[in-house]
RNA sequence: GGCCCCAUCGACUAGCGGCCCAGGUCGUAGCCCUCUCAAGGCUAAAACACGGGUUCGAAUCCCGUUGGGGCCA
């Protein structure tokens, strides 16, 4: 039988991590038995469910590269796949319900009447055996805990227990793939399965996400919604590959041999790695120090130019010009992040630390606040016009010629090296200063030098100099 | 309060009765490299919650305690 799995959150709000975690998970699982991933939206709470959230955790979706076969935008033969198009559906299988004597109307409401020492347990794909059949539970059931179970609400719309299974059923799911605060909903549900006769789905509950405090993660931890790691710099592989881990282990992670790091992964490799039994019981916490690493990762493995449409945005928004037209091509821009290694954790980072490639002006915005500060001796000024008049402008060249002049006038290496990268980044740290001089080009060196050192001797009209 | 779930280094985890005086990854510390910071290389510190069993033998099985999480009220 094919593989159903589906992600159905609520228009509430924006696509959270511990939802965009759930639907992760069940991404794989389709993915990797080459099944159908369906979208549903549970709107049956009209006052607080809107248009625009359903929208946003489309895009939220789209964004961490999880894609459905099925869902409200792009149909399917399952549909409608908003709860609140299915009304008559609901209403329709509670009636049947009634006419068949195992449920009942109480005000406008239906419910539906638990049978006495009704079975409660179930095998989970992750937590196995759940049984929630207690003897205490039966004792208690008998006087008032076996509550029936609300299906329509007096006001006429379905409760979530119910239409749940409502649709699964109707969609055909084979996997039920959710939060493990859902465990408890299980036996309920199942009741309602058996009710209808119907045999349930397999069940497989997921670890949930705590913050650092142990606590179910909340707006109180910081960010929460998968959008706020976007804009933070974080990108979709790495959020991808983050929230996989969280839970999982078969992406590599503990696995004792090899050198290599398998932690790192794509979409696909996980894909085809992944099995339900591989999940974790244990609630996870979600650690921003591994996010962070695994961003890195990701950034460094990155084409150059993917890497440099990553940036572009937050040069754009640190006000720098990072669009079209400008002096610098896009492959020499992509250059110079290529020059920045492993500097920067995410591409918000990266884009701050390397600002001084798009233009001068922050530059000199921190060389004059005075904490940088270029002293104006004459061994410097002849250290940058030696420098200035290397012939082949390359950073070996250049490197090659400051390490010739350290060593015939004496004084460290640093000593020049951290005049010159203040002259040119405004910064304390860089990638190799040479490399940058080299990839910034001798005329944009010599501005800027001589912004600061006006007057560098025997500059103009030196021979080699030209262009 | 009732019920359910969970329990290995600070974090994510491997382990499914002997291969474990517990392995990997992040983080942390130190060293190397070095014009700075990263990156990279090497090394180190760091865990089986506790108490009972079962067994020749337990991180692994059972019971209890404690702790954490969740659902319902």
């Amino acid at each position: 039988m094919e593989t159903r799995v589906r992600f159905a959150p609520s228009p509430t709000g924006a696509l959270h991590i511990g939802g965009g975690h759930t639907a992760l998970f069940n991404w794989l699982k389709a993915r990797h038995d080459g099944g159908k991933f369906v979208l549903r939206i549970e709107d049956t709470d009209r006052e607080r469910s809107t248009k625009e959230y359903e929208e946003t955790i489309m895009s939220g979706l789209r964004w961490l590269g999880l894609d459905w076969d099925e869902g409200p935008d792009v149909g399917g033969a399952f549909g409608p796949y908003r709860q609140s198009e299915r009304a008559d559906i609901y209403i329709e299988h509670a009636e049947r319900l009634l006419s068949e004597g195992v449920a009942y109307r109480d005000g406008g409401a239906v419910l539906f009447r638990v049978p006495r020492d009704s079975d409660l347990s179930f095998d989970d794909e992750v937590y196995g055996h759940i049984d929630a059949s207690s003897e205490g539970m039966k004792e208690r059931n008998a006087a008032d805990s076996l509550k029936d179970i609300v299906m329509i609400k007096s006001d006429g719309t379905p409760t979530y227990n119910y239409a749940v299974v409502i649709d699964d059923r109707l969609m055909n799911v084979t996997h039920v793939i959710r939060g493990e605060d859902h465990i408890s909903n299980t036996p309920k549900q199942i009741l309602l399965y058996r009710a209808f006769g119907w045999t349930p789905p397999r069940f497989a509950h997921l670890p949930m996400i705590l913050g650092k405090d142990k606590k179910k993660l909340s707006k109180r931890h910081g960010a929460t919604s998968v959008y706020e790691y976007r804009d933070m710099g974080y990108m979709p592989d790495s959020m991808f590959n983050f929230l996989a881990l969280l839970g999982w282990s078969g992406g590599g992670a503990g696995s004792s041999q090899g050198s290599e790091n398998t932690e790192i992964f794509t979409r696909a490799a996980a894909a085809a790695a992944f099995d339900l039994k591989d999940v974790t019981r244990k609630p996870a916490v979600f650690d921003f120090d591994k996010l962070n690493y695994i961003n890195q990762e990701h950034l460094k493995r990155l084409d150059p130019m993917v890497r440099l449409e990553m940036v572009k945005p937050f040069w754009r928004e640190m006000g720098l010009p990072a669009g079209d037209g400008q002096k610098r091509d896009d492959a020499w821009l992509a250059d110079a992040l290529t020059l920045m290694g492993g500097r920067g954790r995410t591409a918000k980072e990266l884009a701050e630390f390397s600002d001084y490639y798009l233009s001068f002006e922050p530059v000199k915005a921190r060389l004059s606040t005075g904490e940088l500060t270029i002293p104006d001796s004459e061994k410097l000024r002849g250290f940058m016009s030696a420098l200035l008049a290397v012939p082949d402008w390359t950073d070996s060249a250049l490197e090659a010629e400051a390490r010739s002049w350290v060593e015939k006038e004496g004084g460290k290496m640093k000593d020049y090296a951290m005049p010159l990268r203040f002259a040119l980044t405004g910064m304390r740290v860089s990638p190799g200063i040479f490399e940058v001089a080299a990839h910034l080009g001798r005329d944009e060196v010599r501005s800027r030098l001589n912004y600061f050192l006006p007057g560098l001797p025997g500059l103009p009209g030196l021979p080699g100099l030209a262009k």
